[in-house]
DNA sequence: TATGAATGAGTCTTCATTCAT
DNA sequence: CATGAATGAAGACTCATTCAT
């Protein structure tokens, strides 16, 4: 479902809570525009029209493009990195570390499929709109955790060396977002069929698993470990 | 006169003599601009003032932003594209293919820092403006070439088999684009030093000979350096 | 309320409240200017100076000028040519079909005296912007009833053989207009007064209908006079 | 041919007058692109284009359009209105003088197609921006001598009482330069094959001379006295 | 809560005109 | 004589925002 909050049309109160209906429509067009055309190109006339009501309606549950931001990074971003950053542990093996992070992605992106666009635009690029805004509040704990993990497997000497633990962060997350987003036109230009995401998700983690711990991991279980749904 | 101060331009770059001509002065900027601030927000007034020049000039030289854009993909774009895929060979080595590819996209963004940017936004992004002006254009034999090499190790045994030939063009490009995009980022959100240059170059080459080749390649010769190219 | 204070106006222009609404008050200045200027020369500013309103009330309420031309079109000039050409009959004298037709356009162009100057500048012209957005609109039985009338009558050898019947419509249509427009530059170059409108009207109707009919038609009733509608 | 004054190229002066050639043919394009588009739509580059040279040469040569349009009056209107007006005699038959001016005009026009719309877009027309230039500059005797000799015959009771001998002068000019700008319009309009240009010419002749003179003239001669060139 | 009207600020674009060459 | 470069001024058009209803 798209709107989470959607009401269910209390009997007797007739439309009470209308108005949250017509923001969660508004802010999951405002997002999926953003993620297609960029925030700075996205009108608030799009936005309406994608919504089926009119700009000022916009202009009134979110008073302008800054607090409509807001509203996308509070209310959709930050509640992604909760849940895919949230779960990882300090002592836990890189390996089912760095899987979980990529399969608990892919299925939020299975949900929601404009966040790689959104992440890479807005978020991971040089003057992303979304950038300052996420930056203070992501929870960087996890992120750091998966960095600690994989700077301790370097000691060990379980894990390749040549590999930078902070950039396992990015490289885990942009392998994913990138892939996803580029699989599309590439096999477009190519003339092929497109990858399914399955080979995708399997391409990825075999990449990832394989560059950062140096031997292959044992490959008896299948690809994803949330039963690959 | 136009074209008597031209130097001899290195490719995918004006030259040293930028400022001489102003429509170069215009193209970099645009170039700049357009990576920073994504192409549709990207205003004449924003280029031109860049630029030092009239917002008028732009139109004067490249008539509306659509030809603007096909400058920049012209005479920008392609060329880059050519310089990092020109080289790749059939029958080569998948590991020391994969090597110069990397190497000698990290030597283009040392000279022009906005590529990684501008790629991912307005080529990589699903809506990115230059998708359909690339498309038809750029050099894929290179891409297919390097998929190939990739199938045929995989069918020797010698590479990872769970890696998708197709998507190791997308990985390679991306891993280097996106670590080198989110570097400062990163840093900056956890308060350390970003990773030197180098040590990227090291990470990405490591983590995807490593993913890709299943083992290790030998690691005699320094990790990358742009006199091999 | 826009619609609630709308008169019942009087084909050809909106009406006795003209004032009220901001877009009938638009459309007005735009006819205006267009048959003063002509369409390309004149400006949306020009337009809303004239109405009191600012250039972007034109774009609210008309989008562009191509949109407002159909406007133009369809909410004047359409209704003219529909009261003028409507009540031509097929079996009627040629001198009172031909007397009707002026009689009823003078009274339109009594009401709006940018006719003349818009039909010839904009739909007659070679090049003129209406032209192709009336053409196909036109109700051209009536014009062709007239030209019927006239070629049934040279069979009968009533009426002047050299007339060509299909010229008899432009010829009837451009005296009128012609006439009118250029009266008053006429006078002011030579320096006389110019003739009334009563007398313009007996110079056009006395020219055609000798010229056309043959025979002076009786000459009892007086030239011309709006009751005979 | 179209450029009357255009240079013999005198042997020995390779291009000493290309100037004057150039001027020319500037002159040549903007007055028919005036007569198409109409002056105020009429850009320097549209006529620099038509003529094959850069839109800086029209400002050259006439500095501003206000200039241009006086050269467009003085070096090509004003000489056809002498052509047309000048012969006409004071103590001539009406019907002769008549015919004789529609003959000229005709003859002009065939010459010059651009005449009918330039005169009535910018003459004719309130508004017209050739309109203040030649009022003071036309030769008005001849135009005089035509109402003259029609209030003169209306004296008689040879002619048409309910004429205007002034409106007579406007009837006339209009009479031709209107059916012939319509007669393409009306045509394509209707379906129907366009008449001649000779039997717009009987049409013309027929009906103006019907019209005004009472009686139909003999019409033992030709339609054109000209010889019907 | 919702909307249509209204607008000022800003963007793209065109154009006449100037000027150095 | 001729042109390409350059620009200020102005036009079309968009858009976020305000406001009365």
């Amino acid at each position: 479902m798209k709107t989470s909050s959607k009401s269910v049309a209390t009997p007797g109160r007739p439309a009470a809570d209308t108005g949250r209906d017509a923001r969660e429509l508004l802010l999951n067009s405002a997002t999926e525009l953003f993620a297609i055309h960029g925030i700075a190109a996205t009108t608030f006339a799009m936005i309406a029209k994608s919504a089926g009501l009119t700009p000022a309606m916009v202009h009134y549950y979110f008073k302008d493009r800054n607090q409509l931001c807001d509203a996308v990074v509070n209310e959709r971003l930050l509640r992604i990195a909760s849940y895919v950053w949230d779960p990882v542990e300090p002592d836990a093996d890189p390996a089912e570390t760095i899987r979980g992070i990529v399969d608990r992605l892919f299925e939020r992106i299975e949900l929601m499929p404009w966040i790689p666009s959104l992440w890479i635009r807005e978020i991971l690029n040089e003057g992303g709109l979304l950038r300052e805004k996420m930056l203070p509040r992501v929870p960087f704990k996890g992120a750091q955790t998966l960095a600690g993990v994989v700077a301790r497997g370097q000691a060990n000497g379980s894990l390749n060396p040549e590999v930078e633990p902070l950039l396992v962060i990015t490289s885990t997350l942009g392998m994913v977002m990138l892939n996803i987003a580029a699989t599309r036109i590439l096999a477009q230009a190519l003339h092929r069929k497109p990858p399914t995401r399955r080979a995708i998700q399997r391409h990825i983690t075999g990449l990832l698993l394989n560059g950062v711990c140096h031997k292959p991991p044992t490959r008896s279980k299948p690809v994803s470990s949330t039963k690959n749904r």
